[in-house]
RNA sequence: GGCGGCGUACCCAAGUGGCUAAGGGAGCAGUCUGCAAAACUGCCAUUCAGCGGUUCGAAUCCGCUCGCCGCCUCCA
């Protein structure tokens, strides 16, 4: 058995055959960056970093590109707004993209180009439409012509003519159908442009994808990702200019598109006023809590963003990186000793049928917890036997990093996690107080005092006082430890 | 109106024809501990929205009903 993947195009999953042999050219719509990226731009990425991470585990040679939408109408508008120039304001967020990425841990694909950086491709695609008799030009304007397309609704499911008789489009006199789409859009006075066949102008929004698979993945891939709501206009359309421009049928060999982010159940969205920002949501919580969440349900359905959840998920990942720590104190042997996963086959190959089964994270996610209680147990039995049985425990630390590798998380030092867990913690119970570490260890270390002296009604006064401001004490053979509350 | 999806315990969430319905969080009891915490052990869905059908056998397939959501317009 080998990877399956849930093709939109057909409905169904299908084995993964890539169309030249282990090759893989991978592309996932990027973020249109005229604002901080918020959760659902990273659940997509998450997702398809998950989707690139593992074909490079199944040893696949992946070229991944996913680029980024850095001019069109909302760019212009808010930059108009911020009175700076549309180019600024799109690096300024793509910055803050790439920023956020990486704190969540998102592998760089291997191109991000920008659309502004593909003019020239687009020019050149948005020709051959006009040659071929698919596009248009209308006063500096080029539109693609949807009804000469072969196929067109086939990925989403729409037909041309229910589109139409319900269409909610604003009609534009110059199309010559109420459905055609912009190639090329003539600039208006004082946006950007860039010369052109037709006059100034810059490109419209569904053609730079095509022009920026064709440049940095050929005229066919095998797999385009992005949101669900991508699929209709954008990915449609993408299909039409691509298979009408190069003749060659199918663009895409698997469509894979990621479910939404919901708050309290209902889409995020700007008129809704709901958006969760990236690095709002990571003020509070770890990002790797954040990554967990996004990762314990399946790619394609929808997840309901709460507090509850984003809690639920730190505490699980205490829960795995005590148990690590726990290994690393109490059993070092089974940190460096190398074992060979596979020599376990059944607890082993369980989480590659996961996997295999269109990505199935959050299965992979309740495997390596079923395996967090064994290393307890074991590391429990050792300790009342006084004996180091490193050897199960090695197995475990293999699989740890084996799913750690391809899932993006699991894969920190504790000591680390749990420096980023208190700094997020201690923000929350101290916004600004400067010195808070400071007297939570001096009020620790009174009470270690008040305890070898047996004085433990001080001892418990002191815990008391401790948790109130939201911190937590745990006596352990190496001493008391601290941390802070999750809440 | 057209198309698509979902409904599994107190919450989140895997499982899509056949071993005891994963896992996390919360809760309860026990072990450990000065007491706690953590960890471990046990308990926590004879049942998968409801009804009917197919089948030797269904949470899983089919039909209907109820409820929720998405796309059809910029959107991850």
């Amino acid at each position: 058995m080998g990877l399956r993947v849930y093709n939109s195009l057909t409905g169904r999953k299908e084995d993964f055959v890539p169309r030249n042999g282990n090759k893989v050219a991978m592309y996932v719509c990027g973020p249109t960056v005229y604002d901080l990226s918020h959760i659902g731009h990273a659940r997509s990425a998450v997702a398809f970093d998950v989707v690139y991470r593992y074909l490079k585990y199944r040893e696949y040679k992946v070229t991944y590109t996913r680029n980024y939408t850095d001019i069109d109408d909302k760019i212009i508008k808010r930059a108009a707004e911020e009175g700076m120039p549309p180019a600024e304001l799109a690096e300024r967020y793509v910055k803050a993209f790439d920023e956020d990425m990486e704190a969540l841990g998102v592998l760089a694909p291997d191109h991000r180009p920008k659309a502004t950086e593909t003019i020239g491709k687009i020019i050149e695609v948005t020709q051959t439409l006009i040659g071929r008799g698919y596009a248009y030009v209308v006063d500096g304007d080029v539109y693609y012509s949807v009804r000469k397309a072969r196929g067109y609704g086939r990925l989403s499911g729409k037909n041309i003519d229910e589109l139409e008789s319900g269409a909610r489009i604003e009609v534009d006199e110059r199309k010559s159908d109420p459905l055609d789409f912009a190639l090329w859009k003539a600039s208006k006075p004082g946006e950007p442009w860039w010369e052109s066949p037709w006059g100034k102008g810059r490109p419209g929004w569904h053609i730079e994808c095509s022009a920026m698979c064709m440049e940095w993945l050929g005229e066919t891939i095998d797999i385009h990702g992005g949101g669900k709501d991508l699929i209709f206009p954008h990915h449609e359309n993408e299909i039409a200019q691509s298979e009408s421009a190069t003749g060659k049928a199918p663009y895409v060999k698997y469509w894979l598109h990621n479910g939404f982010v919901n708050i309290e159940k209902e889409k995020m969205s700007k008129s809704l006023g709901n958006i969760m920002n990236i690095r709002d949501a990571l003020r509070d919580h770890t990002s790797e809590a954040l990554r967990l969440f996004l990762l314990s349900s399946h790619y394609r359905s929808p997840i309901d963003y709460s507090e509850d959840s984003l809690k639920d998920a730190e505490a699980a990942l205490e829960r795995f990186y005590k148990t690590l720590q726990r290994i690393e104190d109490e059993c070092h042997e089974a940190m460096t000793v190398e074992y060979c996963i596979r020599c376990n086959p059944d607890r082993f190959t369980s989480i590659i049928e996961a996997m295999d089964d269109d990505f199935n994270t959050a299965q992979v996610i309740g495997i390596v917890f079923r395996e967090v209680n064994s290393a307890n147990r074991i590391l429990d039995e050792n300790r009342a036997q006084g004996k180091a049985e490193f050897l199960d425990l090695s197995f475990i630390i293999s699989l740890f990093k084996e799913a750690g590798s391809f899932l993006g998380i699991f894969n920190k030092r504790p000591a680390d996690y749990f420096k980023e867990r208190e700094k997020k913690g201690l923000s929350v119970i101290a916004r600004d107080e400067t010195g808070i570490k400071e007297e939570i260890e001096l009020l620790v270390r009174q009470r270690e005092e008040a305890r070898k002296g047996k004085n433990f009604r001080l001892a418990d006064e002191i815990r008391a006082k401790l948790l109130e401001k939201g911190i937590i004490l745990e006596d352990t053979a190496k001493g008391t430890v601290w941390s802070v509350k999750r809440n």
